[in-house]
DNA sequence: AATTATTATGAATAATGATTCATTTTTTGT
DNA sequence: ACAAAAAATGAATCATTATTCATAATAATT
């Protein structure tokens, strides 16, 4: 077995012990035995517990922002940009439920534990967001005096809620694609009557 | 002392201790210090440490509830309203930023340590936001077909993600308020420009 | 003032689980 | 086939801390 098959045998078990019981009431015990992998193997491969977190959080990442891109590529349209975002951060949930909730609890608690930590690889991920924004107000389809920044936040925020409901909620009235289709279309259009 | 004061001393320090240092990393040694009673002293107040955490979530939330419903009381216009509620909402921040930091992470946390809780007072919380779209559809003023079971959780999870960068960041660029504001009008009217 | 009840203390307990490392197994090179 | 190097093992260590409880301090009652 490759060196790396290893680290992503330990990695892929992490996401799945995370996931059950949260990082602080994993053992490392419980992901060496979900990756049949003695204790200290892990210790091979990391450095620490917070190290499988970090490790994992951004390789995770990393995927994910490469996929978003390679999706917005051949799109010009804003507009549908934003929608493609939106579906398919939504669409994670429904792929890698696991991972996704690893994240988000993640996201919330490295930086209380580990003061060193910037998420670069995060910002990277919602800067897509402001990006697009820009694109679209340089185009003339978004308003002007929106910032970037901020939408950026809010609809990252909104998608992530919403995510956040799904991974705990059963049985979800709409399906993730409508979902995210509805986030998207509150923030284009906003949920006021148009009296024009 | 009467009692009711050493269990709000010891919720007031558990809130500073969990903020400084995360649920699971912080001590009841900590908390105790920080109350100025000894360890032995908060388990006659709490059962453990888990009902330190939930006892000061639902006695917290409640009060925000209070005072966002007293808020709201003599307001009529579901614009304002919704204005109303976000500049509540980071309001909190600036007020008591340690108790927003313990809150947000417990969110995320709990279920995951607690299976049987359910968060009721959050719940309350929230449905404050879709009471007042429902109210704004009947009046008129906001769009039939949105789903206010949605935008509450959109318009939620972007205030709740503003105010993430709030607490980490040192030098934001807008006021709460300003904030607040833009992030209103973001999902009253939209980002796309109107050709009407 | 003496007795009883209530509240508080903090050292001792007891369980937990991350990390280490001497030993074993597997792989690589000759 | 043998030796050397690399990888893997898992029992033992060691530190950490939530919780308990025998004792002490304080308050209430007679």
């Amino acid at each position: 077995m490759r060196v790396s098959d290893k680290h992503q045998k330990i990695t892929q078990a992490a996401v799945k012990v995370f996931a059950r019981k949260g990082f602080f009431n994993a053992r490392i015990s419980d992901i060496a035995k979900e990756a049949k992998v003695a204790d200290g193997t892990i210790y091979l491969y990391f450095n620490n517990k917070y190290d499988i977190l970090i490790s994992l959080f951004e390789d995770e990442i990393g995927k994910i922002i490469m996929k978003v891109k390679l999706l917005l590529e051949n799109e010009t349209d804003p507009l549908k940009m934003l929608e493609i975002y939106a579906i398919h951060h939504m669409s994670l949930l429904q792929e890698q439920k696991e991972l996704v909730e690893v994240l988000q609890m993640e996201l919330r608690q490295s930086n209380k534990f580990i003061k060193e930590y910037r998420n670069t690889k995060f910002i990277e991920y919602i800067d897509i967001i402001s990006e697009i924004i820009h694109k679209g107000q340089q185009s003339g389809h978004f308003r002007q005096e929106v910032m970037p920044g901020v939408v950026k936040r809010a609809f990252f925020g909104a998608l992530d809620e919403m995510s956040r409901l799904w991974a705990l909620s059963a049985k979800p009235k709409y399906t993730l694609e409508e979902t995210a289709k509805q986030i998207t279309d509150i923030f284009q259009h906003g949920i006021v009557v148009r009296n024009s």
